[in-house]
RNA sequence: GGAUCUAUAGCUCAGUUGGUUAGAGCGUUGCAUUGACAUUGCAAAGGUCAGUGGUUCGAGUCCACUUAGAUCCACCA
């Protein structure tokens, strides 16, 4: 053996030994319990980020349960990111002096797709490098066909339900990427915003937004408001930029007398309060910013200018006839922005398709709520973590899923233009989406622009399950045009746990898929940054396609953070590239430091020291090896007959199977039952190996690691891999290297030697779910008779 | 505005259901050592466990409040 662990010597042959003797898969242990994780996929075509490297919780647990026996599936996958991807994909374009109007939607797509590929590969390996014991085989990915027609019906089966709706209400929507957002989606971010005092004939106001005037429908004030009482139900006339306008003043909660002049401005079409107040109120909807961001031929003089411009505009105006009361310049308030480019949203009017939450959320609620829930109970570890799981889930609201990206499964939606004509007696409006598209280009579709705000606009749509309708079931018209949008990408990877199930193949069961062996999968596994936005959604998409929930425990890790405590973000330019650390410190020290003191649930710093020390934890393993490797050979040459490796030590009255050891059996590691010899010395009952042992303090370190192995196993079972990967680490450096390795050395004999090899396979053994590599090479060097990864859990 | 989390050694963090003298890594100081260990071993210094009050035979751990930091939700015309 090397003086010096060298990892790059090591890693790369293990992982493809492993991958071809076909240790990944749940039929290594054909007769296992199931115990399955899906891998939470990464974006397909973005490099892997320090967040990825948290999946070796997901690698513990499995090569832990694998170890146990179990049936251990572990669900490789990649996810298309919609939006994300595409935005990418612009940027690429961009730097060849072009934009996405380039193309039509088949040529943009098909590059995309491509572009996609070309980096797919890439996230594979990655995974790979890192020692994670996914199952390649059933590797999966969103855009896949069997997985499309999955997502298909279960849009259908909601629409068919009643619990989607299409329906025109304020979106936020990024006028600069094109496309509408969930909630979730948007940040706020606060800014200054100059509160301006405008005169409305008797009344003042103020507002930041004045370019949004020309889109008032009404005023508000608050009901109990004695000032403006007198005005409630009145029709004003009032100067305005535009010349004389009427203006109708309503009475509305919503108002509060303290802010400005306690006088509001109701904008239905660009504010999500003003929104609320118009449906109370039956005020008309008035749009004046159209979905390129400029004004629109309602704002008179103004219209074609940018919002920015356009308020610049519209001030200098105002003040010139004397309008302008007052400007409080240094007024902040919290603006949404768009989370990829920064930009201001823009509360749109927009028809979409949105998701009734409530009536999902009930039944997800309920499973983790109460033990015996019909669907399945869920476990949330930390426990804590319910709290917001509950908080989210008890005040959801409708889930917009509809965005104007290409790259995406397209909305199973058509309509027919000839009921459209009919029923408004005009043409549809073309292209209204985005007045930069050409007619003729890929977002330049029909929409309808006579439906009511808020109201479901049902009857105008075939949703079907993927295929096109051939024609119109009402007029029998074959003018069917299908809906541009694609679903967010949230939706698609909400449906995954069983997705994935449900179309891959299953060697054990011999039938088409895995779903009726691993389903419920027994964890799910990921930050605690996507709870609501991925884990929530999953277990309300789960129950409500399967009856079943996805998981049975849900477990959340913490963020990776910069050395100096800041988030990682590309932006700021401070992302460490875990290869780059596996290539320096060896995967194996990079994963032990990821689970090394920190608990589970918690934040934690990226620390190099905490690297150096697990790399060195490695060499200390490695030289422990070396060092009962040496003695071995030592005995031999004193004249004992083979003790070249322990496994030719061990007397064949302890072996279960009778067998000896050898390096043959070893090295080719077969995994059908009936030729193994599961029962291995390095898996010897504690009882067997004390009865063996002679000397007296040889039995008490017997007893210790015994304990140590009991601890360390309700440890695993309770997620407390910090507590497994310190009391490792103590145990094995600091008592056995330190007390027991230097007091058996004076005193090595073939029964002791013996006993220390087996200890310290255990050991190692009990280390190899958090490094598998360098613990599978020493076990190989000890002349263990299986590879480790398949070999039993001590007990 | 609503909520959650965190506060332990110089730094980064553990501390499982309350139970002797509160631990680790890195750093610091001293000694030893090329021995299995591009090192390692032995030893030392360093903490009123954020503060106040409470429950208890006993509190870093449970409760209340205070302070500081972080995060999330709602969103301000």
């Amino acid at each position: 053996m090397d003086k010096v662990y060298d990892h790059k010597k090591v890693e790369d042959n293990i992982y493809k030994k492993w991958e071809e003797g076909g240790y990944f898969k749940p039929e290594v242990n054909p007769d296992g319990q199931p115990y399955s994780i899906i891998l939470p996929p990464p974006n397909a075509n973005a490099p892997l980020h320090f967040g990825h490297a948290m999946y070796v919780i997901e690698d513990i647990l499995i090569r832990y349960h694998r170890m146990k026996g179990f049936a251990a599936l572990w669900l490789p996958g990649a996810d298309h990111a919609g939006f994300e991807t595409q935005f990418v994909y612009e940027k690429h374009l961009a730097a060849e002096g072009k934009s996405r109007f380039d193309f039509d939607r088949d040529t943009l797509f098909k590059d995309i797709w491509e572009f996609v590929h070309n980096n797919r590969g890439g996230m594979e390996n990655q995974l790979k490098k890192l020692g994670f014991s996914l199952d390649w085989s059933r590797l999966k990915f969103t855009m896949d066909e069997d997985i499309v027609k999955i997502v298909h019906s279960n849009f259908k089966k909601l629409y068919d339900d009643e619990l989607i709706y299409r329906a025109k209400r304020l979106v936020n929507y990024c006028t600069f990427d094109g496309t509408s957002f969930s909630d979730l989606e948007v940040i706020h971010e606060e800014r200054v915003s100059p509160l301006y005092y405008i005169k409305y004939g008797p009344l003042v106001l103020a507002t930041t937004r004045p370019e949004t005037k020309f889109g008032d429908t009404a005023v508000a004030v608050n009901p109990k408001d004695e000032r403006y009482k007198k005005y409630v139900g009145q029709e004003l006339e009032i100067e305005t930029v535009l010349g004389k306008a009427k203006i109708k003043v309503v009475a509305d909660e919503m108002v509060d007398p303290e802010f400005g002049t306690g006088v509001v401005k109701i904008t239905p079409a660009h504010d999500f309060n003003d929104f609320e107040v118009a449906k109370r109120h039956n005020l008309p909807m008035k749009q004046v910013i159209g979905f390129d961001g400029k004004m629109n031929e309602h704002a008179g003089e103004f219209a074609g200018l940018y919002v920015k411009q356009a308020r610049k505009a519209v001030v200098e105006k105002m003040q010139e006839k004397g309008l302008v009361e007052k400007i409080d310049e240094n007024y902040v308030n919290r603006v949404g922005l768009c989370y990829k480019c920064k930009n201001i949203l823009e509360p749109l009017p927009l028809e979409q398709w949105f998701v009734k939450m409530e009536p999902l959320a009930k039944p997800a609620i309920e499973a983790v709520k109460n033990p015996s829930a019909s669907s399945g109970h869920i476990k949330i570890h930390p426990k804590s973590f319910e709290k917001l799981y509950f908080q989210f889930l008890e005040n959801i609201r409708d889930w917009n899923i509809s965005r104007q990206v290409v790259w995406g499964i397209r909305i199973p939606a058509w309509r027919c233009l000839d009921c459209i004509s009919r029923h408004s007696g005009d043409d549809p409006p073309i292209g209204g989406v985005d007045a930069r598209i050409k007619e003729g280009s890929w977002t330049s579709s029909p929409r309808f622009d006579g439906v009511e705000a808020g109201q479901d606009d049902r009857s105008s749509w075939i949703v079907t399950e993927g295929t096109a309708p051939e024609k119109c079931s009402k007029c029998n018209s074959n003018n069917l045009v299908q809906d541009t949008d694609t679903f967010d990408t949230w939706f698609s990877s909400s449906q995954w746990p069983f997705a994935t199930l449900q179309t891959t193949q299953n060697e054990k069961l011999k039938t088409e898929n895995d779903f009726e062996r691993f389903y419920p999968t027994t964890v799910m596994e990921t930050g605690y940054d996507i709870l609501r936005w991925w884990v929530a959604r999953m277990v309300m998409m789960g129950i409500y396609a399967t009856g079943k929930v996805p998981f049975e425990n849900i477990v959340l890790h913490g963020l990776v953070n910069d050395p100096l405590g800041k988030k990682m973000s590309k932006s700021k330019g401070n992302v460490v590239n875990p290869l780059a650390l596996a290539d320096e410190y060896g995967a194996d020290a990079v994963r032990f430091s990821l689970v090394y003191g920190t608990a589970l649930g918690n934040d934690q710093i990226l620390s190099y020291p905490k690297l150096e020390a697990s790399r060195r934890f490695t060499n200390k393993l490695w030289n422990m090896a070396r060092f009962i490797e040496m003695k071995g050979v030592e005995l031999s040459q004193k004249g004992h007959p083979e003790p070249v490796s322990v496994s030719n030590k061990i007397p064949d009255q302890v072996r279960n199977d009778g067998s000896r050891g050898s390096h043959e059996v070893r090295s080719d590691a077969v995994i059908a039952r009936s030729e193994t010899t599961w029962q291995s010395f390095e898996t010897l009952t504690i009882e067997q190996l004390s009865n063996f042992a002679t000397n007296p303090t040889d039995k008490e370190w017997i007893l210790k690691v015994s304990n140590l192995v009991s601890e360390v196993t309700k440890n695993m079972e309770t997620y407390q891999f910090n507590q497994v990967s310190e009391k490792l680490y103590e145990f094995v450096w600091h008592q056995f290297a330190d007390i027991y390795i230097e007091d058996v050395k004076t005193r090595i004999d073939e029964n002791s030697f013996t006993v220390l090899n087996s200890l310290f396979l255990i050991l190692n053994s009990l280390l190899h779910p958090m490094m598998p590599f360098v613990t599978e090479e020493i076990n190989s060097k000890l002349g263990g008779l299986r590879q480790l990864i398949v070999s039993q859990w001590p007990e």
